[in-house]
DNA sequence: TCGGATACTGAGCACTTTGCTCACTCTCGA
DNA sequence: TCGAGAGTGAGCAAAGTGCTCAGTATCCGA
């Protein structure tokens, strides 16, 4: 099997085995999905190096921080002024992702806040920014469905073979 | 200081520590933020079971197991029906993640797809389900901001003691 | 002002894990 | 048939873990 630059069946199950438990020893995961310790280790380096891992920011739970409130900010952006108004938002530390969408003058903020009013500040500072044409803020009440993997992993270890 | 359940300045040290070496065994992290292996012990234990730190899963990057194209699909919802859909959408292993928002009929739905084809088929999949009154969807060109704690690590390491 | 709880330290110790290397096998695919 | 890629098992020194213990400092409430 030549390995093609993508996750295959085997890192998928080292990846879910490290979802059950993320502290699990080189040693433990070998255990696991049944290779030896020297396979695991170069899996796991080959991931890591391929970037199939991102930050362990992610891990970080806004809340615990003191950040309870979240909410999904779109706006609308001045055409020439994107990179500008992007730059700003970066500035903004309440502000943890901004994904330009279709659309092109349309951008989906995801801001964390202490509490209302804290959000009321930060919602006013983005649409304060230069380039910033429009505004429309949506509180996250609760969460329906928590972000996961597992389903696409399992897939991946079921399916095997034929990416694509 | 009495620990509140929240995390305090040399926590959100050892976080940031984390976030720059993910690896980093304990006695680094220690020598990092300049404190005793027991201690620092004992803060990573306590984050952890706080539950500061949310699923591996995070870190999973969907473009590395064959699914880059990332969309966000607001679906709304008939009242009656949100814990149906909700469940609906669960069964969804291109779901990533959903969110309530406020006005309390309207879902935020992560999706990622293999390619426009698979997107549009699990649209398609999200409005057949029962209950959907009307989606829609927007597509991720780029990431303008990628997701990060960093600044707000960093502004807890700072303001350390009033939180709130 | 005393007592208890909490946080931190440094030391110690047995045990496990890591990181690395080496030689060897197997199985594709050219 | 050859070579690259992937996996195995063994081995070894060094490092890290998990845990306990005794001692100190500090804050808080009674």
């Amino acid at each position: 099997m030549r390995n093609t630059g993508e996750v295959d069946a085997v890192d998928a199950q080292l990846l879910l085995a490290l979802t059950e438990s993320p502290r699990a020893t080189v040693l433990a995961l070998a255990e696991r999905v049944g290779l030896s310790r020297n396979t695991v280790q170069a899996r796991l380096a080959r991931l890591e190096e391929r970037g199939a891992l991102s930050s362990f920011e992610r891990r970080i739970d806004p809340a615990a921080l003191g950040y309870p409130l979240t909410a999904f900010v779109t706006v609308q952006v001045t055409q020439r002024m994107l990179t500008e108004v992007a730059a700003a938002l970066d500035g903004v530390p309440e502000v943890l992702e901004v994904h330009g969408l279709s659309g092109q003058t349309d951008l989906l903020v995801h801001v964390v806040a202490r509490d209302a009013d804290d959000l009321y500040r930060i919602a006013g500072q983005l649409l304060a920014t230069e380039g910033v044409e429009r505004t429309t803020t949506a509180l996250v009440m609760r969460k329906l469905v928590e972000h996961r993997m597992a389903p696409l992993l399992e897939r991946a270890i079921r399916g095997g073979h034929d990416e694509g």
